[in-house]
DNA sequence: GCAATATGCTTGCATATGCAAGTATATTGC
DNA sequence: GCAATATACTTGCATATGCAAGCATATTGC
């Protein structure tokens, strides 16, 4: 295995993934929520009016349209989310984050960045975190809009 | 959004999700295997003797044991795999690489090499490349055994 | 040696997710 | 204006996955 690419994607989806295991256990007892529940908010926070067709957050989540309909609807009820309609399209289903939303979401965020610090941790200096972080947003800048 | 743990982490993960999402369609289209599938072909192809228990897999994906269990045995009925016991500890269940795992395997890097050089295309310099890999050795290399 | 505990695997159940089909609404071509 | 097509969402079904319980085998403490 020499090739470059095809070892940088498989270190990005093994330390994902890594990453992504450690967060989820304390995301779901602590929070109650999943890590896709977690994404769905942070993009709504970002988005304009707080809100996003369930199509939208579909292509910035990589999961399928009906995905988001079944992540919403316990979402919904909850609390943490609301239903608006479009009044020109009437086939439009904004899901909007809500004020509860936006208080579990800034708690959650906490437990988000004490395990980035812990996979990070002290031994990673200054320059190489901002190293990384400038090749990723590579990856991540060409597409959809971002979560950073 | 200043903390650039933080930022890595959320960049970390919203680019290898989306490096999945590409992969996906076509590795099951071309090559009959979900990306965890081939993941846990190549766990196999770099273990000694090209096998290892179900409980080594499960830690190496980050996935439950069950879940090994289940992959295993559709993998098994297409002679991806194969199934070996312990001579000394009657517990363990090796999942083996077979020849025609190798076989699919090797195929299925083809594709995965297709997508990771599109990935990172040739806006890429060497340089940026294996500095990237250096940085992301450090998050896969501190903890079990990697693919790379 | 035996009971207590630990480990490896499997299975029942619940949740998560994609795909394809169905429904409702918008847009386009004419 | 209307038919044809496109888009947004939902739902039925199939697959994927985790957790907890169950079972078999190993190891440990005595």
């Amino acid at each position: 295995m020499e090739d470059i690419c095809t070892i940088n994607a498989l270190r990005l989806m093994q330390s994902a993934d890594e990453f992504r295991a450690k967060l989820s256990g304390e995301f779901s007892a602590v929070h109650g929520l999943s890590v896709n529940e977690y994404f769905l908010l942070m993009h709504l926070q970002k988005a304009p009016l707080n809100r996003l067709s369930r199509v939208e957050l579909a292509k910035r989540m990589y999961v399928s349209a009906s995905t988001v309909t079944r992540m919403a609807a316990p979402m919904e009820k909850l609390g943490l989310v609301r239903r608006e309609s479009d009044s020109r399209d009437a086939r439009l289903a904004y899901v909007v984050l809500s004020e509860a939303g936006t208080t579990r979401l800034g708690e959650a965020k906490m437990t988000f960045a004490k395990h980035a610090r812990d996979t990070f941790g002290d031994r990673w200096s200054r320059t190489e975190l901002e190293n990384l972080s400038k090749l990723l947003n590579r990856l991540v800048a060409g597409t959809l809009p971002n979560l950073t």
